[in-house]
DNA sequence: ATAGGGTTAG
């Protein structure tokens, strides 16, 4: 044996060669000479031995040294300790909690801050914060709860929970602050969004005397970021030059990359970019990430792609930060082709990942996609731990048109899990599917789990309101935003309110609504309101409604196209001809449709109105259009050309909407999918009426479910009829 | 004891 004769002299060589072993082999050589000479019933050398196996960082050596614990009969504080730690270090930290029982209920070994350190860090990492504050009750019988260490943990604890208020009551109370003790709390108010209370501790730590350090302004800007205060940022930047001077970037890319973070989310680019030329060639992959984030945030997608094509060693986050990127600028297919990219070089992409792939997905209408992505959370395990990942998938289910499913999703999931979020991914949901009633239940719900509701649920119920003509339950809930909530209806809400009462014909009431408006009415509400008094036929306040867009606005297509629609659809085609020549001459066009849809295999076809001939199935389609003409014709259909503007004779207009892209949609996906298979279009305007009707008989004569999407709600044609009742 | 990427509506 290597060693054997030095440790029958002494026992100290054997601690050295502790310290310098490399390999697990080593420290089982190790360990059988220990039993050998004896040494190991010493509790000091056994104790060391126990450490090396315990700290290894590998599963096998922790084994070891759980079966040396096991084997000891009076495990001493430092054997519990470093078992606890060890755990702790490995991410296994229910385990690492539960070692504390074990050790009180076995050992005269006392508890020590060190312990207490340990176990709070582990606490601090599970699902629910009872243990650690169960642990916290024995901190305070042992007497430690004034140990700086051990509330330093507790601290630490408590933020991570989101519980300030015993964080803030324990350092409070506390007779000795040190400077973690302030950067804690500090930290722990930024992560739960009390920037100022941040601030003003930083002020009481100053004043005390205490220097801050490096953690302390990683705190502070952080803390700042979310204030969108740019004049507060520049203070934070001088602050760090004052206590560090120009700080070297090598030694302080935590805080250099913080102070960068803090311009970017306000807004503040230039600055941002300044931060980020300083780090030269010690930009770390967190300052790559957020400048990637930031970018996109601010609507440059382009220069985030730059920035990310830049870097050799993409990881999952820089990946993620692309993928969201794309995700929020509105450029779907792109999110989801960077996402097989990502896949295909091996990165493994996380719950956060997933969330920007989910909501790529459901802002396509990929349902195929959207499934797959959801099975892989359930493999992987990463569905149920994380609130934001449900809504996601909540949110996809929604709007990829399966609304069962979303609803079942929901339904699983626990009370405490339920926050505001989610419950307004599910109220939007059932509003654009139209089940206001069932929006106003879950509603009901949502007030009896306590969960506040803010702005966006109400804009969720209203528009569900509107879309299911609850003109009553609308007027109620709009009144409850103020005066049950305390929050100050928006513009949207009113938007809400004008359709509801249009919608329903109200004409006057939305008149007078508009009128009696707090503020100014936009040019949304406007246009709403125009397009009631179209569904209605009410030329006088039509004209009121469009002589003000023509001053707000004077460059919208849509105005133009409605103003003619609703002369067209009493027959003045002379006057519909002149706003149709006006709009003309002044260059502005009606934006022009398309439709997509999704085949089973994932894959998505686009289709242009009126243009399917680029397509390789250009044959099959139009082959197809003129059956689906014949069936139509069969069961006795009229084209409506009621929302056709030119003032062209019939047969023109009927040519004009049997090419409407819904139309090409359709047709190819009869062609390319499996009887009784639901059909799944998504439009970017909304369908209109002839369309409507087309697809309502079609459902019956080919017994198919058609569901589409428009702009603004689901339509499910199913036997002759649609989910809409005729009224959207 | 530090840092980076995420959800709803419009």
């Amino acid at each position: 044996m290597f060693f054997g004769r030095a440790i029958l002299q002494d026992g100290h060589p054997l601690l050295m060669l502790i310290e310098s072993c490399k390999t697990l082999r080593q420290a089982y050589q190790i360990h059988a000479q220990t039993v050998v000479n004896g040494l190991h019933i010493h509790l000091y050398s056994l104790s060391k031995i126990f450490s090396l196996f315990a700290l290894f960082g590998c599963s096998e050596s922790l084994d070891h040294s759980r079966l040396i614990l096991s084997r000891t009969d009076v495990p001493n504080v430092f054997m519990w300790n470093t078992m606890i730690r060890a755990h702790s270090r490995q991410e296994l930290h229910g385990k690492a909690v539960l070692l504390y029982p074990s050790m009180i209920a076995q050992a005269r070994a006392l508890p020590n801050h060190f312990t207490f350190t340990f176990v709070f860090s582990s606490c601090a990492r599970l699902p629910t914060p009872v243990p650690g504050f169960q642990i916290y009750g024995h901190v305070i019988k042992r007497g430690l709860e004034s140990d700086t260490i051990v509330m330093n943990a507790f601290i630490h604890f408590c933020c991570g929970f989101g519980d300030l208020h015993s964080a803030q009551k324990v350092f409070e109370e506390s007779p000795v602050r040190d400077l973690v003790s302030f950067n804690t709390m500090i930290s722990g108010l930024a992560q739960g969004r009390k920037p100022h209370a941040a601030l003003s501790l930083f002020t009481v730590m100053t004043r005390s005397g205490l220097m801050p350090d490096h953690f302390t302004f990683v705190a502070l800007s952080s803390a700042c970021s979310g204030l969108n205060n740019y004049r507060l940022a520049k203070q934070i930047h001088n602050l760090v030059y004052m206590y560090f001077g120009f700080v070297d970037c090598g030694r302080s890319a935590h805080l250099v990359g913080s102070v960068m973070d803090m311009y970017l989310k306000c807004g503040e680019m230039e600055m941002a970019e300044k931060v980020f030329n300083t780090l030269e060639n010690v930009k770390s992959a967190a300052a790559l990430s957020c400048m990637v984030s930031g970018y996109a945030r601010a609507g440059k997608v382009e220069l985030a792609r730059q920035i990310f094509d830049q870097v050799d060693e993409k990881d999952t986050v820089l990946w993620t930060a692309i993928i969201s990127g794309y995700s929020q600028a509105g450029q779907y297919t792109e999110a989801l082709s960077l996402y097989k990219e990502m896949e295909a070089s091996g990165i493994k992409p996380d719950k956060i990942t997933m969330v920007a792939v989910l909501s790529a997905c459901a802002g396509l209408g990929a349902l195929t996609f959207g499934q797959r992505v959801y099975n892989q959370c359930l493999k992987k395990r990463l569905y149920g731990q994380d609130v934001i990942l449900i809504t996601a998938i909540v949110d996809m289910y929604a709007k990829c048109g399966k609304i069962h499913a979303a609803l079942e999703i929901f339904h699983g999931v626990p009370n405490y899990q339920r926050t505001t979020h989610l419950f307004n991914a599910v109220i939007s949901g059932l509003a654009q599917h139209g089940h206001g009633k069932i929006a106003v239940l879950v509603f009901e719900e949502m007030e009896a789990a306590k969960v506040s509701p803010d702005e966006i649920t109400f804009t969720g119920l209203l528009y569900a309101c509107s879309h299911s003509g609850l003109v009553e339950e609308g007027r109620s809930l709009f009144k409850s935003i103020s005066q049950m909530h305390g929050i100050n209806p928006q513009m949207k809400h009113y938007c809400c309110m004008v359709d509801l009462f249009g919608r329903k014909g109200n004409l006057d009431e939305a008149y007078k609504f508009i009128q009696a408006m707090p503020f100014e009415a936009n040019s949304v509400i406007w246009r709403s309101f125009l397009s009631s008094c179209k569904l209605y036929g009410d030329v006088e306040m039509g004209r009121i409604a469009s002589t003000k867009l023509l001053e707000m606005e004077p460059d919208h297509g849509a105005r133009y196209v409605l103003l003619s629609n609703i002369l067209a659809s009493t027959k003045q085609w002379e006057e519909a001809g002149k706003v149709r020549k006006v709009m003309e001459e002044r260059g502005i066009q009606k934006p022009s449709g398309w439709s997509y849809i999704e085949l089973l295999d994932g894959t998505i076809h686009q289709f242009p109105a009126s243009n399917y001939k680029l397509h390789p199935q250009k044959e099959e389609i139009a082959s197809k259009l003129g059956e689906v003409n014949g069936r139509l014709r069969a069961a006795g259909y009229a084209p409506s050309t009621v929302d056709v503007v030119f003032d062209v004779d019939e047969e023109e207009k009927e040519m004009i909407v049997s090419y409407h892209s819904e139309r090409l949609a359709l047709a190819f996906g009869l062609l390319n999918s499996g009887p009784g298979e639901v059909l799944r279009i998504m439009k970017n305007l909304r369908i209109c009426s002839d369309c409507h009707l087309v697809f309502k008989l079609l459902s019956r004569a080919y017994k198919r479910e058609i569901i589409v999407r428009d702009t603004t709600r689901f339509h499910h044609f199913k036997n002759g009829l649609c989910s809409c009742k005729d009224f959207w």
